[in-house]
RNA sequence: GCUCCCGUAGCUCAAUGGAUAGAGCAGCAGCCUUCUAAGCUGUUGGUUGUGGGUUCGAAUCCCGCCGGGGGCGCCA
């Protein structure tokens, strides 16, 4: 937020290094880490060590060099604009704001920017983020919510961050779990139908457990049993077949019962507040895939092995790698049918092509890293250049306390379970921590607070670990959760509320004078804020919300000590008190901004 | 066999080459006639799985080993 000032700064380090022969390596910045305190830093460490190599130490120690490098740049720099005093410490140099100019300047360009308030500049690069890919015909699950929320937090934050945006979705259409349902549905349910959206969406995971239970062998099956379920599986092969041949029948069955899931779904992304800008099917990429395949085989990339095998690409072959690490890859079946990874040459190349995407971010789980991998070499083998802008976002799968989730075995939680469960237990909690909460107000702010406690439970585990979700820590509504950010902008809401002077409120007020003996709470608080912008950046440019996460929580921490230690409209003297509330309305607009990245609103009122 | 991920306080997790490895939960001791106690303050708790290496500096990078999980020719 101070780069002018740095510029200053660093342009005389390097003319003191320039001076003194001193081969500089770099000046990385970073904020002062002591609480409390508010400056920049860099040290000296690289410098030091990097005169040593060259020869041209004086034979120093290198800690010992940087602390004496640290200590001559500071005298070198002398008054700089912006900044109070400097101090060599340890090898580093810590140059110190004046404070009542940087606070004022910070405050005022929060209430300025207002939800743009650490927004990047344009990047004029278009990245397209695909998240949200349950399969139809089954269910949504907390595992699919962990895709969800990570997806649309990282879309939010690219957004923010000043690049191009598109939000996509690849709901799974099509393959033998979809038509083992349309089986079992046509045999055993036909004309049968739950009114309510998510009841049928339920539903059909119901019937797909069922249905792969009377298909798998059982041990000491009888011969009768047996041949039973071999009738069964006929029926269900005989049912692929029509599909694909486009049996009118079959595919209105199929259209319709995809529908029911794709219904759900679009209401569960509804509760969620995910806006998906892109459809993709499965089965719109199916015909052209198998063009690619095409292609492939008559530029000798793939090796086509029918009838008696299927087409494959044999990609370390193909590479010259001695050892196997990408494997060979079937991406067709030997009658002629498309599998996964067909399809996602296709989609990868739409998305560039018809979309216009300078970068493509998939956001799967890690148990598909092989796959991606596969794909994107197999696109490059193709001579598709872009597949190098191609990344696999991957996460650790979610997983239950009593082992893995399993659709056909029906042991899933489901999403909509939790989410109702929720907001009982938010409404049970506000009837005890604030009774004389209006009634017909309770249910929107148990929604919010619900769904924050849920996000950030996700969102605060680093993406790439594998995670046990039990639900009571998920809903734990106390400490480093989602709710505790939510309370202290609904604490500072409380405080703005109440300090409305004739008709004005702290935004519209005039600029405020920090020139009094800041707090220590006050000075940390303005620190973080100020550095927001940058959390933002680094989030996007590693694709990592957990940063953001982690820096909600440290914001409303400081708030809540702040709010805690020093009073705002009990202050006597006017221009403290204003100041003061300039202050809680930035800090209330920067928790906003960042829990929106979260995609987390909070309520007015907990 | 090959390959990917993980291992940090009793538990769940931060810190990804820099200053004193930090939070939450659990435990202990305090704070509501004072802006919302879903909060605050203090405190207990660590040989960062292990052995080497690189570096001025390693939880972080490299190699080996141990432990856990995932993936590997016609599932998605």
């Amino acid at each position: 937020m101070f780069e002018k000032e740095q510029q200053v700064i660093e342009e005389k380090i390097q003319a003191y290094c320039v001076e003194n022969d001193i081969p500089l390596v770099e000046l990385k910045w970073q904020p002062i880490p002591f609480s409390g305190e508010w400056g920049i830093s860099t040290s000296f460490f690289a410098t030091a060590a990097a005169e040593a190599k060259a020869g041209k130490s004086k034979g120093l120690p290198v800690p010992a060099r940087a602390q004496e490098m640290a200590e001559a740049a500071r005298q070198f720099i002398g008054v700089a604009p912006g900044i109070s005093h400097g101090e060599a410490v340890k090898g580093y140099l810590n140059l110190y704001f004046s404070t009542a100019e940087y606070a004022r300047r910070v405050v005022d360009t929060i209430l300025a920017d207002g939800p743009r308030f650490g927004a990047g500049h344009p990047k004029h690069e278009r990245v397209m983020v695909e998240y949200a890919q349950p399969n139809t015909h089954h269910s949504f699950h907390i595992g699919h919510y962990r895709n969800t929320i990570l997806g649309e937090s990282l879309a939010r934050i690219v957004q923010f961050a000043g690049f191009e945006t598109i939000r996509a979705s690849y709901p799974g259409d099509l393959g033998l779990g979809v038509i083992t349902v349309l089986w079992a549905y046509e045999k055993f349910y036909k004309g049968q139908e739950p009114t309510d959206i998510h009841e049928r969406g339920q539903w059909l995971l119901k019937i797909y457990a069922e249905a792969t239970n009377l298909l798998s062998e059982k041990e000491n099956e009888t011969s009768a049993e047996k041949a039973q379920r071999e009738t069964y599986d006929g029926e269900r092969r005989e049912m692929y077949r029509k599909w694909d041949a486009g049996d009118p029948a079959v595919r209105q069955l199929w259209l319709e019962t995809r529908a029911w899931s794709l219904e759900e779904l679009r209401d569960i992304l509804m509760l969620m507040d995910v806006q998906i800008d892109v459809w993709f099917y499965e089965s719109e990429v199916d015909e052209p895939s198998k063009k690619i395949v095409d292609e492939l085989i008559a530029r000798g990339i793939a090796s086509d092995e029918r009838p008696a095998g299927p087409v494959i690409v044999k990609i370390d072959e193909k590479l010259g790698l001695a050892k196997e690490k990408y494997r060979v890859a079937v991406i067709l079946r030997s009658d002629g049918t498309s599998l996964y990874l067909t399809k996602d040459l296709a989609l990868a190349r739409d998305k560039f092509e018809k979309f216009q995407a300078n970068r493509s971010v998939y956001v799967v789980d890690n148990r598909q890293s092989l796959h991606f991998q596969q794909a994107f070499k197999i696109l490059e083998l193709w001579g598709f250049k872009q597949a190098e802008k191609c990344f696999h976002l991957a996460y650790g799968f979610v997983s239950l306390p009593e082992g893995a989730m399993s659709a056909r075995r029906g042991r899933v939680v489901l999403f909509k379970e939790v989410y109702d469960e929720a907001i009982q237990r938010v409404l049970t909690v506000i009837a005890e921590k604030n009774p004389t909460m209006a009634a017909g107000e309770r249910v929107g702010v148990a929604q919010k607070i619900g769904m924050g406690a849920l996000a950030y439970s996700m969102l605060s585990v680093d993406n790439n670990k594998d995670m046990v979700f039990d639900i009571n820590d998920a809903l734990s509504f106390d400490g480093h959760t989602g709710p505790y950010i939510q309370n202290a902008v609904v604490r500072a809401n409380s405080i703005l509320r109440k300090s409305k002077i004739g008709g004005q409120t702290a935004e519209t007020l005039g600029p405020a004078h920090f020139d009094f003996s800041l707090t220590t709470h006050e000075i940390e608080l303005i620190e973080q804020m100020s550095r927001f912008s940058g959390v933002v950046q680094q989030a996007a440019n590693e694709y990592r919300p957990l940063l953001v996460a982690v820096y909600a929580y440290d914001l409303a921490n400081t708030f809540h000590s702040f709010y805690h230690a020093v009073p705002v409209l009990q202050t006597d003297d006017e221009t403290i008190k204003m100041a003061r509330l300039r202050l809680v309305a930035s800090a209330r607009q920067v928790l906003t901004n960042a829990l929106n990245l979260l995609a987390i609103s909070a309520p007015d009122v907990m």
